[in-house]
DNA sequence: AGCACGCCGACT
DNA sequence: GTCGGCGTGCTC
């Protein structure tokens, strides 16, 4: 008699933990694979995590599996092991991390293959002028015959050489002269990417270098690297070959991108090279798309993965290789339950399967390089552009300056020169503003009343589109006052300027230069993200203002001019990671201008010019700024010399939401006299409202906590056990280095 | 998580 | 007398 371990597809707590169910004889079950039991009342499916022999359980109380969900197992062994990480990790059920390991819509069956049906002859073909002459009184039946001898077709292609053919053909289907066969059609995204085969570009020293550390430790099965390339440097050839070689040797190869819209340039570059092979896995396919890309995976009929953050979980046996492009992107920390870090996983994964894995970027993430340093990754650096060209040449403007001279204008000077002279050559810019909307706040200027949202405590923006105030938190809107809420004044002023006023200053400027404006509020629908960089690529458009998204790896040969509106408006957050994300931002933009033949002009506009990470920017320089911003965090003890934590506590009440802040609080000091040892950990604690007090009608407040870098899991633990007991009236989060801390 | 079983108020 | 509130307890 045989047994078998389930794991329900509940994510409780309380049924975190494996079941037995009798295997009856005639089922052919897999480690791996998802079955139906009973459980209890209802049936529920579940995933079979081992087979046993015998059981430990009383035999009369177990049940029988009912059935297997699919004739294969849909969890491979490797990532079994992952999802283990990944609970411990993200302190969550196992059935939560399992479930990142197959498309959300495959559960409960909601997606199926797409099957077309083919019309077949079914005699051999010689016997073909027989059955015509059988159906001599019959032309339809004549011309349906003769068109399915080329070869099984459709119904539709069929009726493109015969027209109306349905009669017919149900007529010979029934007269078992025809057969119907069903088909199984693969969705495929991005298949209008074009395979066009690009010869190999010659290897500059810095890539052969890389290649040179890399393509052995691919063939022993090991190697953790940081590949720091500037913008330029040629990063994607080094994948390309490192991928290579990774097919040759008869492994998969998967190829993180931090943003959904790189995804099809990224595809571009590998279809190019490797014709169909690349998959692409990401949230924005259409449930069957990514059905059919999951499935293709799983066979094994594509072996290179290409998509963002989810396709770290992509169901690829013999793993060689993963490549995190961007590395540095806080895209890659997941933002919903259970939260990961598909670094971490990438890295973790690479450790199960014996996997070469590559984290690349042209500034690095701050722990990331310091653990470089520290040894911890293989340190690769591709200091110089490709074809020996020239980093674009960055000039600093000061906007208080520009103020002072009575230019009041979103563009400086220089910039207006610059704009005039790249649309005069014909050649494209890029503007960059990382914020959307047209003005970014609405204050009065007799009282000083800012408009915020009744939900959320936050300024809201004003959008010119339909004239009104938006949250960009809860999405809430309102009409603009006229006249202060506050004092009754008119002098209700607009100030911080977004995307769209910078598209309309940019209208005003050049009237007659085509513009494009890429952020969140034009990209809304599914293939919105391709259209406009694709019309951008097609020289539509001179100018494409945008926020983050257009800073992030587009090459566009074409453009020679880069202009950074507002350089500060990032670094003014109140998050000690403003310093380190303007850098990025900054250079990375900065590195769109230029690519190819043309060199390239960057302008970055600021009020703070002679802040260290606008200053390093400027000069492209990542060692001078990781060595400033070091030391402040070391000085401030904030990550990676220390782990910031809290315990957040949401709710209607905010006197009930306080006390609980209380509560925990409390909870924590008598947890650390049972573990006093734990107590030199904590740097900092301290009960406080949270930064953002109210969201979505929420009142906030939290247990902030500084720990230090080494801290124990026990602590964590406790945490996260914090946050799951039953807190009335309100709800209660355990954060561990979160990407916002509002 | 669901869904049962279980023990106390207003209704066909 | 029953219908139904949601408290607590279990699911191989």
């Amino acid at each position: 008699m045989g047994y078998c371990q389930v794991i329900v597809d509940i994510a409780h707590e309380r049924v975190d933990r494996v079941f037995t169910y009798r295997v009856p004889q005639s089922m052919a079950l897999l480690p791996g694979m998802r079955v139906l039991v009973p459980f209890g009342p209802r049936k529920i499916e579940g995933y079979v995590v081992c087979l046993a022999e015998a059981a430990e359980y009383p035999e009369a109380r177990i049940k029988d599996v009912l059935r297997p969900l699919e004739d294969y197992p849909a969890l491979l062994p490797p990532l079994m092991a992952l999802a283990q990480y990944i609970r411990d990790q993200a302190h969550c059920p196992l059935v939560e991390a399992l479930r990142l390991l197959i498309p959300a819509q495959m559960r409960g069956e909601r997606v199926r293959e797409k099957t077309e049906i083919h019309y077949v002859l079914a005699f051999a073909p010689a016997a073909l002028d027989e059955k015509l002459a059988s159906n001599s009184r019959a032309p339809k039946r004549q011309r349906v015959l003769r068109a399915l001898a080329q070869g099984p077709m459709t119904q539709a292609e069929l009726a493109a050489q015969v027209p109306g053919p349905v009669d017919a053909l149900r007529a010979l289907v029934d007269a078992g002269l025809v057969d119907r066969q069903a088909h199984e059609v693969l969705r495929k995204p991005y298949d209008h990417a074009q395979t066009r085969t690009a010869p190999d570009p010659h290897l500059t020293p810095e890539q052969r270098g890389a290649l040179q550390e890399v393509l052995p430790a691919l063939a022993q099965g090991t190697g953790r690297f940081l590949l720091h390339g500037v913008t330029g440097s040629g990063k994607t050839e080094v994948y390309i070959r490192a991928v290579r070689q990774c097919l040759a040797m008869g492994k998969t190869a998967i190829v993180l991108v931090p943003e959904i819209a790189l995804t099809p340039q990224m595809v571009d570059w590998f279809r190019g090279r490797f014709g169909q092979v690349a998959a692409v896995l990401h949230s924005r396919l259409t449930p069957g798309q990514r059905f059919d890309e999951w499935r293709r995976l799983r066979r094994g009929e594509a072996r290179v993965v290409i998509g963002a953050r989810s396709a770290v979980f992509a169901p690829v046996s013999d793993l060689g290789l993963v490549i995190v492009d961007e590395e540095h992107e806080p895209s890659y920390l997941s933002d919903r339950m259970p939260r990961y870090d598909a670094r971490d996983v990438a890295e973790a994964r690479g450790r199960v399967e014996g996997a070469t894995v590559i984290l690349a970027s042209a500034t690095p993430a701050m722990d990331t390089f310091d653990r470089a340093m520290r040894g911890e990754l293989t340190l690769l650096e591709m200091p110089h552009r490709v074809l020996g060209r020239p980093m674009p040449a960055v000039h600093l403007v000061d906007m208080r300056e520009e103020l002072r001279q009575g230019n009041k204008s979103v563009f400086s000077g220089l910039l207006m020169e610059e704009l005039t002279l790249c649309t005069r050559q014909g050649q494209q810019a890029m503007l960059f503003i990382n914020r959307r909307g047209y003005n970014t706040f609405v204050k009065c200027r007799a009282c000083g009343y800012v408009v915020r949202c009744a939900q959320c405590d936050i300024s809201m923006t004003y959008h010119q589109d339909g004239h009104v105030m938006r949250c960009h938190y809860c999405g809430a809107h309102r009409d603009p006052p006229e006249i202060c809420p506050a004092c009754g004044s008119l002098h209700i002023r607009y100030f911080g300027a977004g995307t769209q006023m910078v598209e309309e200053a940019m209208r005003r400027f050049l009237p007659q230069v085509p513009v494009l404006r890429m952020d969140n509020d034009t990209t809304r629908t599914r293939d919105a993200h391709w259209d406009i960089l694709q019309r951008f690529r097609q020289g539509d458009a001179q100018v494409l203002i945008g926020t983050q998204m257009i800073a992030k790896g587009l090459d566009f040969p074409n453009v020679t001019l880069v202009g950074v509106v507002a350089a500060d408006a990032t670094l003014n957050l109140p998050d000690y990671r403003a310093a380190e994300r303007t850098f990025q931002l900054v250079t990375q933009v900065a590195g769109r201008a230029g690519r190819a033949e043309k060199p390239g002009t960057v302008v970055v506009q600021t009020y703070a010019p002679d802040h260290y990470c606008i200053q390093a920017a400027a000069r492209q320089d990542y060692r001078a700024f990781f060595e400033e911003e070091m030391g402040f965090r070391r000085r401030q003890a904030y990550p990676p010399y220390a782990m910031l934590c809290r315990l957040l506590v949401e709710g209607e009440d905010g006197q009930r939401v306080a006390h609980i802040a209380q509560k925990l609080d409390a909870c924590l000091d008598a947890f650390f006299q049972k573990r006093p040892a734990l107590l030199r950990q904590v740097l900092l604690r301290q009960v406080e409202e949270a930064p953002v007090k109210v969201l979505r009608g929420k009142a906030r407040h939290q247990v902030f906590l500084k720990l230090s870098r080494d801290a124990d899991t026990a602590l964590l633990d406790e945490l996260c056990a914090l946050a799951l007991m039953d807190w009335p009236g309100a709800q209660v989060y355990a954060e561990i280095n979160p990407l916002s801390i509002a």
